[in-house]
DNA sequence: CATGAATGAGAGTTCATTCAT
DNA sequence: AATGAATGAACTCTCATTCAT
């Protein structure tokens, strides 16, 4: 029975998602996937060669990789459309699609930002940090000079902004909600930190 | 000798503070903690019933009331002297000590928020996200209608700006840096959130 | 269909007796033998009760009786036709007889001496050893005197070059080769151990 | 206690060398090392970092380099002293003390040559024959024609003489024995081996 | 008080065997 | 008769906790 083998494949990758989702994966155990279906530990392994088999089956690489090159866009789609309006008709619809194909995968992308202790991912958020921060330094003027931060401080405060402009984000994604409510915060946020940035670059 | 005994027990708890800090409760082992200064695992137990009760030891639990105790303060503070004005001196010199007193705390403050897999905590950044959204709800007009957010998607809104307000100031807390640039970086990340937040609020 | 299940059951049996050979009972896998010929594993056990049943059925306990027969006759001949010629016509077409036959069963032969862990052949080399020795001693005098072994010892060697006999014989049944080689080798062995058993009793 | 530490691992290696001995790498248990001497099967890894770190500290690869060293020299003693004469003086006193030595290791040795599945050392065998074999080649003349092996045959004749020349010293150091019968009883063999050889490659 | 060897529960994984289809 | 998914026991290894010394 094809149908029957494939469900319960699909039961596995279901149960592990949500449970890496919810415990990551060192804290998930073989035996927490297989209770949530109600099927024997060892019938997983007829599925899946191990424990890092099934991860990576659920939450690929590629995930990654795709992740960094909407951010790039992103940022370089902002600064080119100077002065920003997030408001924008052409900002809007760009990340509606965006937005959009980040919520389909919104378990996977938690569990690789923040979920990802004894997997590849470990250094995925601050990879992705340094590269936000690498692509935004190059738009970006001197902090205005009364805030007195000195390069390291400023350094060190760009990294803060960019690793949680990043959670934010995540955390819009971890809410349960319809698409249209998502996009709308998702363009209110935008506003909130394009005016909270204006606020220290501008003089 | 009361005094050399309790040196171990506080040589003890140094070291699990750091240990928990660098790889929160479920992945510190008690051996660790022992390797650390050089004493038996099993002298632990001399000190502290169980792993448990050496973790609260060193992360208490009235740490937890007395973060919602400042951040309720400053929140009324920042609504009670409006227009806001980050640079006030009075602000200042309130959040300096405030900063401060979080300095001393920083490791036990992100194990409660970061590293709480395993322990009482796990739900503690929620709780303070919770209460500041709360205490902050008091003072807010609605948000501009152009915006178009619905009062749940205007819930959601704030909770996640207040868990990445409260995320922006763990970062700072996580690194290291003299306390005179922690104060400036505080300061400057101040400014971005509450411009920010005027953006959205302001007509 | 009957013969199409006798069909199955001996593609099984040819499978399970390549298998063995190579990996010995323990390390052969009920998987190993069903993917060999492209059958379910659980179709195995339509034919046989279990692994045991199967093992024993491809190599069964009468093959290690008929060994010990033709071990037996082989003494008998060459000490009764003393003095020992390795070349004689007679020698020459009895032997050719049986190591053909062997040559038929030589995985079995192998598996009941060299890949017998987890059966109950474990200790078949050994009383194909002994029953060799045995049968040998009536007509071996004593060593000669210079040799100085006592009778223990003088058991101890007998035991060890039967072994060792048998060994050559097992090895020479492994190896790939045309059954005219064989003979040929086989000959050649035999004047070496005849040789070498001539110099340690004749005075 | 130190004394009483020592001996705990001093048990696990006897324990283990013993049951390596019995059953090989892979069949022998954790278990089975930690019943013999009464511990649980965890305090094994008190002492050792896995189930390949005690094989290996039980059975070091040097053992390999050793053997295979002494049995080059014997090789080329006895060629360097042609006509062989087994029983003289100087081949007598070079043999006991390596006779001695191998029987000091038996175990190991039996464990490397005939044990080894599942470890570094299952070619360990094949490796020593060749080696055997390329070092006698040089002194070998073609056997004598009438055996009418072919190049092949040949070959193949040599590796199952040295294969069992090998074995039967293998066997000698199984067997329980005092070191003078066990001396004795090589010499015997070496006349045997010796004999059987020259009777194949003397006109 | 201090030690660290010892324990035992529980983790991931393998595989002979069963059984619903 | 045939399937192969499912089970469960057994394996190696980890680690919080205990306890004799």
């Amino acid at each position: 029975m094809q149908s029957k083998k494939d469900e319960v494949k699909k039961d596995i990758e279901a149960a592990a998602l949500q449970t890496f989702f919810e415990k990551g994966f060192v804290e998930t155990k073989m035996s927490d996937i297989a209770d949530a279906i109600g099927i024997s530990v060892g019938n997983i392994y007829t599925y899946f060669k191990n424990k890092k088999d099934l991860f990576y089956s659920v939450v690929p690489p590629i995930l990654v990789d795709y992740l960094k090159k909407i951010l790039v866009e992103t940022i370089h789609f902002d600064n080119q459309h100077f002065p920003v309006d997030a408001d924008s008709e052409a900002r809007s619809s760009l990340f509606q699609a965006q937005i959009d194909l980040l919520a389909t995968y919104n378990r996977q992308i938690i569990i690789i930002f923040e979920k990802n202790k004894g997997t590849s991912y470990v250094n995925a958020k601050n990879e992705l940090v340094d590269l936000m921060v690498e692509t935004k330094k190059a738009y970006l003027t001197p902090p205005s000079k009364h805030h007195e931060l000195n390069p390291d401080e400023h350094m060190a405060m760009l990294h803060i902004i960019a690793h949680h402009i990043i959670d934010m984000n995540l955390d819009l994604l971890k809410r349960e909600m319809s698409a249209d409510s998502r996009r709308r915060i998702f363009q209110t946020l935008s506003v909130y930190q394009l005016n909270g940035m204006k606020s220290l670059y501008d003089s």
